[in-house]
DNA sequence: CAGGAGTATGTTACATTATAACATTACACA
DNA sequence: TGTGTAATGTTATAATGTAACATACTCCTG
């Protein structure tokens, strides 16, 4: 018997690594039924919380999705961006652009604690794809 | 001139306005149920739906819930700071800001459409009111 | 080893948020 | 008046997330 707290961590993470593409939570319980056949919601909502709270593991706000982190390091908080036309999420390293916001939100006497920043728009392949700004229905291979 | 949704729009949004504090869909529709006794949610998402549209109310993402625009003019993306004792929600300016992450995201090609940036943290009235560093339970009254 | 506290995991049911799909109404205008 | 379109109402359900309790397992203590 392998150690099944670790282990289901392990599966979820490895699952939102294969691509850099959010996932719902329900997405991540469908994908995780090969391995653990009767896996119910609060399983994989504990996995994805134990994952986000580590910082290995982000939630996507405005998608209400999950991605794998990126940064090796994760340094403070980070900005996502999100295409789009394929749902390529990548992040950003964000020091510079918290200490903005949060000198901003200072200026009213707010302590900042956390922060979202998120960033939806084109990725540099389907920019690359579709380079014709006139109105093109967004059906891209994701990357 | 009726524009779509005008009244139900106008009282959602009046709704919105009695507090900054973010409500959600549900909460407004509750709060609906005065003027509109008969009301269910595709009523209420759809005035939400316009009034974010128009960029006269706000989705707070990070809440799943919903905010009257505080800004008069509105220029480009806002910086909305959630207070995590009380509430309240302000929202500020954020030119300079949404710049820079624009800037950080257009290294890899990206290009932006759409920001979302909120932070979680304490308001001012909320550190005035609690300046003890030592474990206090968040329980102050909503500005 | 027995008992038991404490933690981790499994399970059920439910709460909350959001939308699809279709019915009905209101209104403009031929 | 009919008729098309947009708005609104209504029903049902999808999608997301959690509360609450059951079970198991872990590590002490005696
Ligand atoms: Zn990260
Ligand atoms: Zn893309
Ligand atoms: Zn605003
Ligand atoms: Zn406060």
């Amino acid at each position: 018997m392998t150690t099944p707290g670790e282990q289901m961590q392990a599966d979820v993470l490895a699952i939102l690594r294969r691509r850099n593409v959010a996932l719902s939570a329900y997405k991540v319980l469908e994908a995780l039924r090969d391995a653990h056949p009767k896996i119910a919601p609060p399983a994989v909502y504990r996995a994805l919380s134990s994952l986000t709270s580590k910082g290995q593991a982000h939630r996507v706000e405005s998608l209400k999705a999950y991605v794998a982190c990126q940064s090796k390091v994760h340094a403070s908080a980070s900005i996502l961006s999100i295409c789009e036309s394929c749902g390529y999420v990548e992040e950003h390293l964000a020091g510079e652009v918290v200490e903005a916001v949060s000198h901003v939100v200072a200026e009213t006497g707010f302590s900042s604690q956390h922060h979202v920043i998120e960033v939806h728009g084109i990725c540099a392949a389907c920019n690359a794809r579709m380079p014709a700004p006139e109105g093109v229905g967004a059906g891209g291979s994701p990357q």
